[in-house]
DNA sequence: CCAAAAGTGTTGCTGTTACACCCATGC
DNA sequence: GCATGGGTGTAACAGCAACACTTTTGG
């Protein structure tokens, strides 16, 4: 039961674009869909949708984001909002931009709208439309950041995981390569991994032990110390 | 020239709210107004206004911190966009978080709509109306990581000041005490500092020597090495 | 001459980096 | 038996934290 005490303001069109970072244990991805309506039909760019009257901006983002993909209870977060006058050559549209985070393998989407939709390796993504160019620029920027100070494994990999997969992330994140030993030493110093007696004999012939993050022992760890570390 | 592709969409009022901090060499502040309209007329909150059609939220908000205090040329970065449905009893309205930092002193404005504008220190500041203590709280949050890997004094200190006035200056943000000779050490192994042959005789009876940033410098070493710190 | 703030270095400790070899297994 | 990736420890070094006394000068 809102009273308008604001009439005379300009309204505006309010979008929220989702820029989906992927891991397949191999490398980071990102999910583009080829836009199928006017203006920039044809065109690559990051999935997106207007907010509703009727719903906040992470309710939009989560909507946009399972509507388009079929995916759900993904991690999300928001980035940043574009509003240059001219961003979208359609209409003036302000933009909030959001970036999630998803294991490629867990969430094979069965969506409906993804014949258009596809993993790039984030090294080889196409030019986008507008400016999600620079949405994807400022998200990978804040992955690196995340990465840097956050155990962030936890949306990217499968429940299971190796150390060597969990390396390999972290080099796609931080695009350098990270020395083994050390980057055991640091993880297991941590103290949030549980070491399984199961091994995944898919790539090697001896197999490495599989690993899953001990939620309840992190969550705690944040608590306390705010669990700042630094690889 | 723009053609309306997304005509059935619903539009929301976009406004900007201001986190305001300054610093008067002893203590951080932040500046509030007491709002003279309803709803909540007479309680405390951020500088704030609405979006414009012809500007992006930029401009609106250097728009907004100029009409209201007289301030400009003033760092502003965007923070959050907060959208809660009824965040704003009012009207639905989204809105755009932006802090800024000043230099108490050096910005003695004359604005219009002063009377009710006050600085607070940031330890005993009043409660704030709709969702504006939880944008100060993360206001305060991105400052004390800003502070924690870049040399923000540029934005909030005098020109010429003392290494003491810098060193209360991070500790008003992190709220700690910090080691005097470890702060100097630290201060001075970043290099982008210059010892003036000057002395402020205000507070004590030896004096202490001012120093003046270095921005060429600084702003290479930005270039260079990406210059992150920490204290 | 005393009060009040300014200025100044060293040491131990902690955490980071650099680095190389053997192990287990499937083929 | 050999090729492939898995697993493991140590030593040098750098950066951080802890720490106390002397200097200056206005009142």
């Amino acid at each position: 039961m809102h009273l308008n005490y604001y009439q005379k303001e300009d309204q505006v069109l309010l979008a929220v674009d989702c820029i989906i970072f992927g891991f397949d244990k191999e490398n980071l991805k990102i999910l583009l869909i080829k836009r199928n309506f006017e203006p920039e039909k044809g065109k690559w760019s990051l999935i997106g949708g207007f907010l509703k009257k009727n719903e906040d901006l992470d309710e939009a983002a989560v909507r946009v984001l399972e509507t388009l993909t079929g995916l759900n209870d993904i991690y999300l977060e928001q980035l940043h909002t574009y509003s240059k006058i001219d961003r979208d050559p359609g209409q003036r549209t302000i933009s909030v931009a959001y970036y999630a985070l998803i294991d490629v393998d867990s969430h094979r989407f069965d969506g409906i709208q993804i014949d258009s939709a596809h993993w790039f390796d984030i090294k080889d993504a196409p030019d986008l439309i507008f400016d999600h160019n620079e949405m994807v620029r400022k998200a990978k920027a804040r992955l690196r950041r995340r990465a840097l100070t956050k155990p962030i494994g936890f949306e990217l990999l499968p429940e299971k995981f190796t150390m060597r997969q969990l390396q390999n992330l972290y080099e796609s994140i931080l695009d350098k390569k990270l020395d083994k030993r050390n980057f055991i030493n640091k993880i297991n110093s941590l103290d949030v991994l549980v070491k399984l007696d199961e091994k995944d004999m898919s790539v090697s012939r001896k197999g490495a032990y599989l690993y899953i993050f001990d939620k309840e022992k992190y969550e705690k760890k944040v608590e306390e110390d705010g669990f700042i570390f630094k690889l």
